[in-house]
DNA sequence: GTTAGCATGTAAGGAGTTACATGATTTT
DNA sequence: AAAATCATGTAACTCCTTACATGCTAAC
Protein backbone atom coordinates (compact mmCIF):
# COMPACT_ATOMS: atom_id res chain seq x y z
CA UNK A 1 0.00 0.00 0.00
CA UNK A 2 2.64 2.50 0.70
CA UNK A 3 4.60 2.04 -2.96
CA UNK A 4 1.14 2.79 -4.36
CA UNK A 5 0.67 5.85 -2.32
CA UNK A 6 4.76 6.67 -2.96
CA UNK A 7 4.76 6.59 -6.88
CA UNK A 8 0.89 7.74 -6.80
CA UNK A 9 2.62 11.42 -5.17
CA UNK A 10 5.70 10.73 -7.08
CA UNK A 11 3.29 10.77 -10.36
CA UNK A 12 2.33 14.03 -9.50
CA UNK A 13 6.07 15.73 -9.25
CA UNK A 14 9.12 14.55 -7.72
CA UNK A 15 9.61 14.66 -4.05
CA UNK A 16 12.05 13.82 -1.13
CA UNK A 17 10.88 11.11 1.95
CA UNK A 18 10.21 14.21 4.60
CA UNK A 19 7.85 16.11 1.88
CA UNK A 20 6.32 12.47 0.69
CA UNK A 21 5.40 11.56 4.22
CA UNK A 22 3.57 15.03 4.79
CA UNK A 23 1.83 14.94 1.64
CA UNK A 24 0.95 11.24 2.51
CA UNK A 25 -0.48 11.83 5.73
CA UNK A 26 -2.47 15.17 4.01
CA UNK A 27 -4.07 13.13 0.86
CA UNK A 28 -5.60 10.46 3.62
CA UNK A 29 -7.06 12.97 5.74
CA UNK A 30 -4.90 11.99 9.09
CA UNK A 31 -6.07 7.79 8.35
CA UNK A 32 -2.80 7.06 7.84
CA UNK A 33 0.17 8.58 8.95
CA UNK A 34 3.29 6.63 7.77
CA UNK A 35 6.40 5.95 10.05
CA UNK A 36 9.73 7.04 8.73
CA UNK A 37 10.88 3.66 9.30
CA UNK A 38 8.47 1.95 6.69
CA UNK A 39 9.07 5.10 4.23
CA UNK A 40 12.76 5.35 3.78
CA UNK A 41 13.59 1.32 3.55
CA UNK A 42 10.33 1.52 1.27
CA UNK A 43 11.72 4.29 -1.39
CA UNK A 44 15.59 2.33 -1.42
CA UNK A 45 13.49 -0.59 -2.22
CA UNK A 46 11.69 1.14 -5.03
CA UNK A 47 14.88 2.41 -6.21
CA UNK A 48 16.80 -0.90 -6.31
CA UNK A 49 14.09 -1.81 -8.32
CA UNK A 50 14.10 0.55 -11.12
CA UNK A 51 10.48 1.99 -9.70
CA UNK A 52 12.01 5.34 -8.68
CA UNK A 53 15.33 7.26 -9.27
CA UNK A 54 16.60 9.58 -6.87
CA UNK A 55 18.18 12.75 -8.19
CA UNK A 56 21.74 14.16 -6.79
CA UNK A 57 20.16 17.47 -5.68
CA UNK A 58 22.26 17.47 -2.64
CA UNK A 59 23.42 20.22 -1.26
CA UNK A 60 21.82 23.14 -3.26
CA UNK A 61 23.40 25.56 -0.19
CA UNK A 62 26.13 24.69 1.13
CA UNK A 63 26.41 23.01 4.15
CA UNK A 64 22.45 22.23 4.03
CA UNK A 65 21.98 18.34 4.93
CA UNK A 66 21.15 16.65 1.87
CA UNK A 67 18.15 16.06 0.60
CA UNK A 68 17.29 12.88 -1.59
CA UNK A 69 14.96 14.09 -4.12
CA UNK A 70 13.20 10.75 -6.12
CA UNK A 71 11.34 10.62 -9.24
CA UNK A 72 8.95 8.02 -10.47
CA UNK A 73 10.15 6.38 -13.67
CA UNK A 74 8.73 4.67 -16.71
CA UNK A 75 9.18 1.15 -14.95
CA UNK A 76 7.19 2.88 -11.82
CA UNK A 77 4.78 4.71 -13.67
CA UNK A 78 3.06 0.57 -14.99
CA UNK A 79 3.73 -0.86 -11.33
CA UNK A 80 1.86 1.97 -9.98
CA UNK A 81 -1.08 0.63 -12.40
CA UNK A 82 -0.73 -2.68 -11.69
CA UNK A 83 -1.05 -1.81 -7.90
CA UNK A 84 -3.88 0.41 -8.42
CA UNK A 85 -5.81 -2.33 -9.52
CA UNK A 86 -5.18 -4.55 -7.11
CA UNK A 87 -7.59 -5.44 -4.76
CA UNK A 88 -6.28 -8.25 -1.56
CA UNK A 89 -9.23 -9.23 0.73
CA UNK A 90 -7.52 -8.14 4.03
CA UNK A 91 -9.90 -7.18 6.21
CA UNK A 92 -8.24 -5.11 8.37
CA UNK A 93 -6.64 -2.42 6.40
CA UNK A 94 -9.46 -3.29 3.62
CA UNK A 95 -10.97 0.72 4.36
CA UNK A 96 -7.01 2.39 4.17
CA UNK A 97 -6.66 0.70 1.01
CA UNK A 98 -9.78 1.79 -0.58
CA UNK A 99 -9.15 5.24 0.15
CA UNK A 100 -5.70 5.63 -1.20
CA UNK A 101 -6.55 3.83 -4.14
CA UNK A 102 -9.70 6.65 -4.48
CA UNK A 103 -6.72 8.91 -4.31
CA UNK A 104 -5.61 8.21 -7.34
CA UNK A 105 -8.85 6.94 -9.36
CA UNK A 106 -7.95 10.25 -12.06
CA UNK A 107 -5.09 7.51 -13.38
CA UNK A 108 -7.77 4.89 -14.04
CA UNK A 109 -9.97 4.68 -16.94
CA UNK A 110 -13.63 5.03 -16.28
CA UNK A 111 -14.45 1.01 -16.62
CA UNK A 112 -11.93 0.48 -14.02
CA UNK A 113 -12.80 2.91 -11.82
CA UNK A 114 -16.62 1.68 -12.28
CA UNK A 115 -15.44 -2.03 -11.60
CA UNK A 116 -13.31 -1.11 -8.66
CA UNK A 117 -16.54 1.07 -6.92
CA UNK A 118 -19.09 -1.92 -7.20
CA UNK A 119 -16.42 -4.17 -5.78
CA UNK A 120 -15.86 -1.77 -3.09
CA UNK A 121 -19.88 -1.40 -3.01
CA UNK A 122 -20.26 -5.46 -3.00
CA UNK A 123 -17.73 -5.72 -0.07
CA UNK A 124 -19.50 -2.84 2.21
CA UNK A 125 -22.70 -4.99 1.49
CA UNK A 126 -21.47 -8.58 2.66
CA UNK A 127 -20.31 -6.49 5.43
CA UNK A 128 -23.47 -5.06 6.01
CA UNK A 129 -25.45 -8.23 5.91
CA UNK A 130 -22.87 -9.60 8.37
CA UNK A 131 -23.87 -6.96 11.14
CA UNK A 132 -27.18 -7.41 10.29
CA UNK A 133 -27.32 -11.34 10.85
CA UNK A 134 -24.82 -10.76 14.26
CA UNK A 135 -27.70 -7.81 15.62
CA UNK A 136 -30.75 -10.43 14.74
CA UNK A 137 -28.49 -13.60 16.58
CA UNK A 138 -27.04 -11.27 19.30
CA UNK A 139 -30.22 -8.88 20.52
CA UNK A 140 -31.49 -9.23 23.93
CA UNK A 141 -28.21 -11.35 25.15
CA UNK A 142 -25.98 -9.13 24.10
CA UNK A 143 -24.86 -5.78 26.44
CA UNK A 144 -25.21 -2.61 25.34
CA UNK A 145 -21.42 -1.51 24.60
CA UNK A 146 -21.47 -4.19 22.20
CA UNK A 147 -25.03 -3.29 20.63
CA UNK A 148 -24.36 0.42 20.23
CA UNK A 149 -21.29 -1.15 18.42
CA UNK A 150 -23.37 -3.30 15.89
CA UNK A 151 -25.88 -0.41 15.47
CA UNK A 152 -23.59 2.43 15.12
CA UNK A 153 -21.53 0.23 12.37
CA UNK A 154 -24.47 -0.64 10.51
CA UNK A 155 -25.46 2.86 10.16
CA UNK A 156 -22.35 4.16 9.27
CA UNK A 157 -22.14 0.88 6.70
CA UNK A 158 -25.25 1.93 4.94
CA UNK A 159 -24.48 5.63 4.86
CA UNK A 160 -20.50 4.64 3.42
CA UNK A 161 -22.77 2.46 0.98
CA UNK A 162 -24.90 5.42 -0.38
CA UNK A 163 -22.05 7.30 -0.57
CA UNK A 164 -20.47 5.12 -2.91
CA UNK A 165 -23.63 4.58 -5.12
CA UNK A 166 -23.68 8.82 -5.72
CA UNK A 167 -20.19 7.81 -6.89
CA UNK A 168 -21.19 5.39 -8.94
CA UNK A 169 -24.19 7.06 -10.66
CA UNK A 170 -21.44 9.84 -11.08
CA UNK A 171 -19.46 7.44 -13.08
CA UNK A 172 -22.05 6.04 -15.07
CA UNK A 173 -23.20 9.30 -16.30
CA UNK A 174 -19.27 10.06 -17.35
CA UNK A 175 -19.09 6.90 -19.19
CA UNK A 176 -22.09 7.85 -20.96
CA UNK A 177 -21.26 11.15 -21.82
CA UNK A 178 -17.92 10.18 -22.09
CA UNK A 179 -17.67 8.59 -25.32
CA UNK A 180 -19.84 11.15 -27.21
CA UNK A 181 -17.92 14.32 -26.12
CA UNK A 182 -15.12 16.00 -27.37
CA UNK A 183 -12.26 16.98 -24.75
CA UNK A 184 -11.85 16.17 -21.32
CA UNK A 185 -14.12 17.52 -18.05
CA UNK A 186 -10.55 19.46 -17.00
CA UNK A 187 -7.85 20.24 -17.30
CA UNK A 188 -6.12 16.46 -17.42
CA UNK A 189 -7.04 14.63 -20.13
CA UNK A 190 -9.24 11.74 -20.42
CA UNK A 191 -7.13 8.59 -19.33
CA UNK A 192 -6.54 4.45 -19.96
CA UNK A 193 -4.75 2.14 -18.20
CA UNK A 194 -3.02 -0.01 -20.42
CA UNK A 195 0.45 1.09 -19.98
CA UNK B 1 -5.36 -7.20 19.36
CA UNK B 2 -5.97 -10.72 18.37
CA UNK B 3 -5.06 -12.07 22.18
CA UNK B 4 -7.46 -9.52 23.29
CA UNK B 5 -10.31 -10.41 21.45
CA UNK B 6 -9.60 -14.51 22.02
CA UNK B 7 -9.48 -13.73 25.71
CA UNK B 8 -12.38 -11.46 25.88
CA UNK B 9 -14.15 -14.36 24.14
CA UNK B 10 -12.89 -16.92 26.45
CA UNK B 11 -14.15 -15.03 29.01
CA UNK B 12 -17.44 -15.64 28.36
CA UNK B 13 -17.62 -19.07 27.74
CA UNK B 14 -14.81 -21.87 27.12
CA UNK B 15 -14.66 -22.65 23.18
CA UNK B 16 -12.76 -24.36 20.53
CA UNK B 17 -10.95 -22.44 17.42
CA UNK B 18 -13.46 -22.58 15.00
CA UNK B 19 -15.68 -21.29 17.44
CA UNK B 20 -14.03 -18.39 18.23
CA UNK B 21 -13.00 -17.08 14.43
CA UNK B 22 -17.26 -17.48 13.86
CA UNK B 23 -17.96 -15.31 16.99
CA UNK B 24 -15.13 -13.60 16.80
CA UNK B 25 -16.53 -12.34 13.22
CA UNK B 26 -19.70 -11.48 14.67
CA UNK B 27 -18.80 -9.96 17.53
CA UNK B 28 -16.91 -7.36 15.27
CA UNK B 29 -20.12 -7.40 12.53
CA UNK B 30 -17.73 -8.29 9.33
CA UNK B 31 -15.10 -5.45 10.71
CA UNK B 32 -12.35 -8.21 10.42
CA UNK B 33 -12.76 -11.78 9.59
CA UNK B 34 -9.80 -12.97 11.52
CA UNK B 35 -7.42 -16.41 9.45
CA UNK B 36 -6.42 -19.39 10.83
CA UNK B 37 -3.15 -18.99 10.26
CA UNK B 38 -2.81 -16.12 12.83
CA UNK B 39 -5.97 -17.73 14.83
CA UNK B 40 -4.46 -20.96 16.26
CA UNK B 41 -0.54 -19.55 16.45
CA UNK B 42 -2.07 -17.18 18.88
CA UNK B 43 -4.02 -20.17 20.80
CA UNK B 44 -0.72 -21.82 20.90
CA UNK B 45 1.36 -19.16 22.41
CA UNK B 46 -1.33 -17.92 24.65
CA UNK B 47 -1.65 -21.65 25.91
CA UNK B 48 2.35 -21.59 26.41
CA UNK B 49 2.26 -18.62 28.32
CA UNK B 50 -0.47 -19.40 30.86
CA UNK B 51 -2.74 -17.43 29.47
CA UNK B 52 -5.34 -20.29 28.49
CA UNK B 53 -5.64 -24.14 29.09
CA UNK B 54 -6.75 -26.58 26.50
CA UNK B 55 -9.52 -29.23 28.08
CA UNK B 56 -8.60 -32.62 27.23
CA UNK B 57 -12.42 -32.49 25.69
CA UNK B 58 -11.21 -34.49 22.79
CA UNK B 59 -13.03 -37.21 21.00
CA UNK B 60 -16.87 -36.87 22.97
CA UNK B 61 -17.77 -39.62 19.88
CA UNK B 62 -15.36 -42.50 18.70
CA UNK B 63 -13.50 -41.33 15.57
CA UNK B 64 -14.52 -37.58 15.90
CA UNK B 65 -11.60 -35.25 14.87
CA UNK B 66 -10.08 -33.15 18.26
CA UNK B 67 -12.14 -30.59 19.46
CA UNK B 68 -9.09 -28.29 21.64
CA UNK B 69 -11.41 -26.61 23.54
CA UNK B 70 -9.88 -23.54 25.46
CA UNK B 71 -10.71 -22.22 28.58
CA UNK B 72 -8.78 -18.73 30.16
CA UNK B 73 -6.96 -18.70 33.27
CA UNK B 74 -6.54 -15.96 36.01
CA UNK B 75 -3.36 -15.17 34.31
CA UNK B 76 -5.27 -14.40 31.25
CA UNK B 77 -8.10 -12.71 32.99
CA UNK B 78 -5.15 -10.06 33.86
CA UNK B 79 -3.35 -9.80 30.58
CA UNK B 80 -7.10 -9.35 29.24
CA UNK B 81 -7.36 -6.44 31.37
CA UNK B 82 -4.07 -4.78 30.63
CA UNK B 83 -4.73 -5.18 27.04
CA UNK B 84 -7.79 -4.06 26.86
CA UNK B 85 -6.23 -0.35 28.30
CA UNK B 86 -3.45 -0.22 26.48
CA UNK B 87 -3.87 2.26 23.70
CA UNK B 88 -1.19 2.11 21.04
CA UNK B 89 -1.47 5.27 18.43
CA UNK B 90 -1.15 2.78 15.12
CA UNK B 91 -2.88 4.74 12.63
CA UNK B 92 -3.29 1.81 10.42
CA UNK B 93 -5.49 -0.23 12.90
CA UNK B 94 -6.72 2.14 15.47
CA UNK B 95 -10.60 2.02 14.10
CA UNK B 96 -10.62 -1.84 14.64
CA UNK B 97 -8.38 -2.05 17.62
CA UNK B 98 -11.10 0.63 19.05
CA UNK B 99 -14.28 -1.25 17.83
CA UNK B 100 -12.53 -4.86 19.49
CA UNK B 101 -11.90 -2.61 23.12
CA UNK B 102 -15.54 -1.53 22.78
CA UNK B 103 -17.12 -4.98 22.85
CA UNK B 104 -15.60 -5.77 25.75
CA UNK B 105 -16.60 -2.06 27.80
CA UNK B 106 -18.02 -4.14 30.21
CA UNK B 107 -15.40 -5.71 32.07
CA UNK B 108 -13.30 -1.85 32.91
CA UNK B 109 -15.01 0.44 35.17
CA UNK B 110 -16.75 3.60 34.05
CA UNK B 111 -13.99 5.43 35.17
CA UNK B 112 -11.38 3.89 32.97
CA UNK B 113 -14.60 3.69 30.02
CA UNK B 114 -14.85 7.33 30.14
CA UNK B 115 -10.88 8.04 29.81
CA UNK B 116 -10.98 5.48 26.43
CA UNK B 117 -13.77 6.97 25.37
CA UNK B 118 -12.36 10.07 25.43
CA UNK B 119 -9.36 9.73 24.13
CA UNK B 120 -10.36 8.20 21.09
CA UNK B 121 -12.55 11.56 20.71
CA UNK B 122 -9.33 13.26 21.15
CA UNK B 123 -8.04 10.86 18.22
CA UNK B 124 -10.98 11.46 15.67
CA UNK B 125 -10.73 15.22 16.55
CA UNK B 126 -7.22 15.48 15.76
CA UNK B 127 -8.09 13.47 12.47
CA UNK B 128 -10.89 15.65 11.85
CA UNK B 129 -8.66 19.29 11.99
CA UNK B 130 -6.68 17.43 9.97
CA UNK B 131 -9.20 16.39 7.30
CA UNK B 132 -10.35 19.83 7.75
CA UNK B 133 -6.98 21.43 6.95
CA UNK B 134 -6.54 19.14 4.12
CA UNK B 135 -9.17 20.03 2.58
CA UNK B 136 -8.53 24.07 2.73
CA UNK B 137 -4.87 23.77 1.52
CA UNK B 138 -6.50 21.36 -1.70
CA UNK B 139 -9.51 22.69 -2.70
CA UNK B 140 -8.99 24.08 -6.67
CA UNK B 141 -6.04 21.69 -6.67
CA UNK B 142 -7.31 18.55 -6.32
CA UNK B 143 -9.50 16.28 -8.45
CA UNK B 144 -12.89 15.02 -7.55
CA UNK B 145 -12.12 11.58 -6.23
CA UNK B 146 -9.76 13.19 -3.77
CA UNK B 147 -11.93 15.77 -2.83
CA UNK B 148 -15.16 13.24 -2.11
CA UNK B 149 -12.67 11.30 -0.34
CA UNK B 150 -11.95 14.22 2.20
CA UNK B 151 -15.34 15.39 2.33
CA UNK B 152 -16.82 12.04 2.96
CA UNK B 153 -13.89 10.78 5.69
CA UNK B 154 -14.41 14.76 7.13
CA UNK B 155 -18.14 14.14 7.16
CA UNK B 156 -18.11 10.31 8.32
CA UNK B 157 -15.39 11.38 11.49
CA UNK B 158 -17.55 14.10 12.45
CA UNK B 159 -20.57 11.65 12.92
CA UNK B 160 -18.42 9.25 14.50
CA UNK B 161 -17.34 12.00 17.06
CA UNK B 162 -21.22 12.61 17.66
CA UNK B 163 -21.71 9.23 17.96
CA UNK B 164 -19.15 8.73 20.48
CA UNK B 165 -20.41 12.12 22.76
CA UNK B 166 -23.57 10.23 23.02
CA UNK B 167 -21.80 7.38 24.63
CA UNK B 168 -19.70 9.72 26.38
CA UNK B 169 -22.57 10.81 28.06
CA UNK B 170 -24.09 7.92 28.94
CA UNK B 171 -21.36 6.89 30.82
CA UNK B 172 -21.25 10.29 32.61
CA UNK B 173 -24.99 9.83 33.84
CA UNK B 174 -24.29 6.48 34.72
CA UNK B 175 -21.16 7.70 36.97
CA UNK B 176 -23.45 9.70 38.56
CA UNK B 177 -26.34 7.65 39.54
CA UNK B 178 -23.84 4.72 39.49
CA UNK B 179 -22.50 5.90 42.98
CA UNK B 180 -26.18 6.19 44.67
CA UNK B 181 -28.14 3.44 43.04
CA UNK B 182 -28.30 0.38 44.26
CA UNK B 183 -27.98 -2.99 42.09
CA UNK B 184 -27.01 -3.03 38.73
CA UNK B 185 -28.61 -1.92 35.76
CA UNK B 186 -28.85 -5.44 34.47
CA UNK B 187 -28.33 -8.83 34.84
CA UNK B 188 -24.37 -8.10 35.28
CA UNK B 189 -23.42 -6.74 37.92
CA UNK B 190 -20.81 -3.43 38.12
CA UNK B 191 -17.07 -4.30 37.57
CA UNK B 192 -13.83 -2.76 38.48
CA UNK B 193 -10.87 -3.30 36.39
CA UNK B 194 -8.40 -4.29 39.32
CA UNK B 195 -7.27 -7.61 38.33
C1' DG C 1 21.44 29.03 23.53
C1' DT C 2 17.83 25.99 23.50
C1' DT C 3 13.68 24.27 21.61
C1' DA C 4 11.22 23.03 17.53
C1' DG C 5 11.17 21.53 12.93
C1' DC C 6 13.55 19.57 8.85
C1' DA C 7 15.75 15.48 7.04
C1' DT C 8 17.52 10.71 6.74
C1' DG C 9 18.38 6.43 8.27
C1' DT C 10 18.91 1.41 10.90
C1' DA C 11 17.70 -2.74 13.83
C1' DA C 12 14.58 -5.45 15.95
C1' DG C 13 10.34 -7.04 16.16
C1' DG C 14 5.05 -7.32 16.08
C1' DA C 15 1.07 -8.84 14.05
C1' DG C 16 -0.98 -10.46 10.78
C1' DT C 17 -1.88 -12.94 5.73
C1' DT C 18 -1.60 -16.49 2.02
C1' DA C 19 -1.12 -20.87 0.59
C1' DC C 20 -0.79 -25.28 1.64
C1' DA C 21 -1.91 -29.77 3.95
C1' DT C 22 -4.93 -32.99 6.34
C1' DG C 23 -8.92 -35.30 7.75
C1' DA C 24 -13.73 -35.96 9.72
C1' DT C 25 -18.77 -34.98 9.32
C1' DT C 26 -22.95 -33.43 7.34
C1' DT C 27 -25.76 -32.30 3.58
C1' DT C 28 -27.40 -32.80 -1.11
C1' DA D 1 -20.61 -40.32 -4.04
C1' DA D 2 -19.76 -35.50 -4.32
C1' DA D 3 -19.76 -31.12 -2.20
C1' DA D 4 -19.95 -28.24 1.66
C1' DT D 5 -18.75 -27.40 6.27
C1' DC D 6 -16.31 -28.40 10.45
C1' DA D 7 -11.78 -28.54 12.47
C1' DT D 8 -6.74 -27.98 13.08
C1' DG D 9 -2.38 -26.94 11.80
C1' DT D 10 2.49 -25.23 9.47
C1' DA D 11 5.87 -22.43 6.63
C1' DA D 12 6.96 -18.64 4.30
C1' DC D 13 6.24 -14.21 3.90
C1' DT D 14 4.45 -9.17 3.85
C1' DC D 15 4.15 -5.01 5.68
C1' DC D 16 4.51 -1.85 8.93
C1' DT D 17 5.79 0.02 13.79
C1' DT D 18 8.79 1.33 17.66
C1' DA D 19 12.80 2.94 19.29
C1' DC D 20 16.98 4.60 18.45
C1' DA D 21 20.66 7.50 16.24
C1' DT D 22 22.37 11.52 13.73
C1' DG D 23 22.82 16.17 12.28
C1' DC D 24 21.43 20.55 10.23
C1' DT D 25 18.49 24.94 10.36
C1' DA D 26 15.15 28.36 11.93
C1' DA D 27 12.86 30.66 15.53
C1' DC D 28 12.19 32.34 20.18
Amino acid sequence: MLELAILGLLKERPMHGYQLSRELTQALGGFWRVSYGSLYPTLRRLERDGAIVSQPSDQPVAGRRRKNVYRITEDGESSFLALLQETPHDTQTEDTRFRVRLAFFRYLSPETRLRLLERRRASLEDRLTSISDSLRAAREKVDDYALALMQHGRDSTASDIAWLDGLIEAERGRARHGKVRRGGTRKRRAMSDAS
